[in-house]
DNA sequence: ACCTTTACATACATGTCTGTATGTAAAACT
DNA sequence: AGTTTTACATACAGACATGTATGTAAAGGT
């Protein structure tokens, strides 16, 4: 076989990926071959094991290929509380339009056995949200100077309570294929988490944004 | 060898379920082999296949062995929204306590693929969240009636967004055992997650039982 | 134009797991 | 007491996945 070019075999490697990525969300990760996986990008193992050491490694790639679906903004328009509520729906909205990021996440949440090197994407994604609840503790700090929270909240410890409620989401969201637990309601769950959080009744069906 | 006694067939039987647990926490469900689970057992292949049809015949019963960690009273001492922190705390605390129902939820959550027949105890973990709705959407419209909430929560979202942050908090907390991103908060969580539902300031520091 | 490296395909050797079939001795039943 | 069933242990055959070793033809550098 001819060898192919570099832009060639770039491309082979994110079919690879993106072929993983697929297979593993129908047999989960430990039980797909590299050579489904192979036979499904059209290659043959050879191929594979050139471009990754192992399944681990390969899993690993798809891991970073997807990359976080929550970001916050620490600043920006719109009070704290608004920009936590908006990098959650954000979030979930590309939950819902990117076919391969909802394929990703239904892989490390539900098609992943952390044992051995695997556990290095576990531990990836609890970085994520240690990065997470960082920015949320500050932006709940910010709410609070801002006299916008009741006065016993804790900024870290709610920003722990909404990390665990998106985490919580996520993963019954991605189970929950006929809408009937979660989906239909997600959205209304996250403006419901956030206002619930703001001080008193003082604020009543205003959710302007500026 | 000689045939066991039923008494002794049933306790083997147990320490196959027990093991396998064990075995399963440590490698992973898809990566132990049954003679892995029969050697820890002391007995061999013969034995498993004897008492189990297979694998996930085997998961499923450590699944059911284990039953559920969060039960709602929806009745009882306290008010609705009382009733609904001591559920969770009580879950938490078996959770800190039982060293079983920990690895059986570690295996669950973090260590097994749901695909093909395993997709069972998904569907029945799926199964619990829906009943945990009911039960939890109950109380909040209790608490709702009671004048306890604020007017414009819907108990049927607060109840998803209950299960989430459990589902979430339950998934985190297994996955941080050094206990700086989760576990020393986890109860301070659940506590305020509940609060931050009272109406209004009225409530402050007072959390009395009855 | 030559040489080296690349990007794979092919072949092989090995280990491992699964399911089933068969053996067996004692428990449990009649 | 005799027969049947139970609760395993043992043996076997087949499938499959992995990692590596080797081949190869063209790309890429000089």
């Amino acid at each position: 076989m001819a060898r192919k070019t570099k832009a060639e075999a770039e491309q082979t490697r994110h079919r690879i990926i993106t072929c993983s990525r697929q297979v593993f969300s129908r047999a989960g990760v430990t039980n797909t071959s590299l050579e489904e996986i192979a036979h499904e990008a059209g290659v043959t193992r050879g191929a594979v094991y050139w471009h990754f050491k192992n399944k681990a490694d390969l899993f690993l790639a798809v891991r970073a290929e997807t990359g976080r679906l929550l970001k916050l903004e620490r600043t920006g328009p719109g009070d704290a509380l608004q920009r936590l509520e908006r990098g959650l729906l954000v979030a979930l909205r590309r939950l819902e339009d990117d076919a391969e990021a909802r394929a990703s996440y239904e892989v490390m949440l539900w098609k992943c056995e952390y044992v051995g090197e695997f556990s290095a994407v576990r531990d990836d994604l609890m970085g994520a949200g240690a990065a997470f609840l960082a920015d949320a503790s500050h932006l709940y700090q910010e709410a609070k100077t801002a006299k916008l929270l009741p006065l016993w909240l804790e900024p870290e410890v709610a920003a722990l309570e909404t990390l665990c409620f998106y985490a919580g989401l996520l993963k019954i969201w991605l189970a929950d294929p006929t809408g009937k637990l979660c989906r239909s309601q997600a959205a209304a769950a996250i403006t419901q988490h956030v206002r619930s959080r703001r001080a008193g009744t003082l604020r009543s069906a205003s959710a302007k944004r500026s």
